[in-house]
DNA sequence: TTTCGAAATTATGCATGCAATTTATCTTAA
DNA sequence: TTAAGATAAATTGCATGCATAATTTCGAAA
């Protein structure tokens, strides 16, 4: 693909350096931001030399990336069929739900009883920024800081293997898209929900922390589902009703 | 190294037959093994030629293999400086510690809900199976029963997000090899909890199962420190005190 | 003898080539 | 025109080779 190419990695990106360490890694960040930002929608198959193109690079650190991708849940991969972003079913919502419901329980309680007032003021901050969005209904800045408050508090436990998990799952919550179908009465709904988890989390008051992100883990788990429902139908329509 | 081997596949291993699919996954499986089987001792480092031969594969589904068990939680993998087996650390107990908790926790109470009689007469027999290995001191059928016990309360739910993370926490925590400084009073006290569990899952009481579940968890939590403990001090009185 | 530094050795990271499987295309018969 | 089969193209899986980074070995000075 490129005769003769030895220094590589600091000449050939079109568009990002890739900087020293370790290409694969970055390929892994790469890909991820890439199914996050809804590029291979779908279950459909991803293969692997448009990725190599994409990204320049051969496929060798590319597979190395697929696989931990794959492990990490993001897409599945078919034997000699290669890659496809992993398709989230309401039922595997329904499987996630209670258990995010007791970690994000779990954070809450001792979020409450670690965190600084610095950390609460972050929070906070981040918080009136999302208002501000939600009040000028800009969804996608408005999921942005959503997740960074959820990041916060789990941060502010100080508990890195209890934060990786909730990452690993919100992640794959993640690949159902937030697009149309959206209910404006949910959102409002969950903008009152974190209104109540800063106020819980000023006064350290755990239980009802845990609580009251209980019920918006309810919420937003709905919405989820009223997304994927929403896709489904779609791709019913597009394909007719004939399963394969 | 096998200079002109092409139907590799069917041939090659001197010891399993590496049944036809992906070479990749099998690798995975093997060396998860290996390492539950303390092959690899301590933080040491694994060359990727060793793992080949011993394997009779080549680097590149190897290396694939690797990167996924790093992202298990099982590998470290530091750039240009290959893979050692995660070294747990008595803070790594500690923050799993309450995930596996809450987990368990879940874990019981849907498991009481939703558990057939058909399972719980399993999990009774495995537990007398169990009992029997605890009167003769038989510590590795033990540990290998008792996994199991956890295993199909965790089946029981139904919630397979649920069971792969309790999984792979537990696969990380099995990195601590339970071998000598082995306390026969915890023994004896685990041993007693697990007739209480076995009762509270035959009464379907989920609140107690989960209570049960969580005392349980503490005791074998302990276990684990006071393993890595020893195997910490062993480390300093054979390499000295002096860091690298 | 010990310590520092340079050459040699070894290991890791990545690109590429070949075999095997899967998918697409093109026939050909119903 | 459609359906089934055969061939061709594309894609995946794996082995290997080369460049770079790390480790070890060896020699010289203190």
């Amino acid at each position: 693909m490129w005769p003769g190419c030895s220094k590589r990695r600091w000449v050939i990106n079109n568009e990002t350096p890739l900087s020293t360490p370790s290409l694969h890694d970055e390929i892994v960040g790469r890909i991820r931001d890439m199914i996050f930002a809804g590029e291979f929608i779908g279950g459909q198959r991803v293969p692997e030399k448009l990725l190599c193109q994409q990204l320049s690079v051969s496929r060798t650190p590319l597979r190395e990336a697929l696989k931990v991708l794959a492990a990490e849940g993001l897409l599945t991969l078919l034997p000699n069929r290669g890659a496809r972003v992993a398709r989230m079913t309401a039922d595997d919502v329904d499987e996630m739900f209670p258990v995010m419901g007791v970690l994000e329980g779990l954070a809450g309680e001792i979020a409450c009883n670690r965190i600084t007032d610095d950390q609460i003021d972050e929070i906070r901050a981040l918080h009136y920024q999302m208002a501000a969005h939600h009040k000028r209904k800009e969804l996608a800045p408005y999921f942005k800081l959503n997740q960074q408050i959820h990041g916060k508090i789990f941060a502010a436990t100080g508990n890195g293997t209890l934060g990786s998990i909730y990452d690993s799952l919100t992640g794959r919550i993640r690949l159902a898209r937030y697009r149309a179908n959206f209910s404006y009465e949910r959102w409002d709904q969950a903008m009152a929900e974190h209104e109540e988890i800063l106020e819980a989390l000023s006064d350290r008051d755990g239980p009802r922390l845990a609580s009251v992100l209980k019920r918006h883990l309810e919420n937003t788990c709905e919405t989820v589902k009223e997304v994927i429902r929403a896709m489904d139908d779609e791709n019913v329509q597009a394909k007719g009703a004939a399963g394969p």
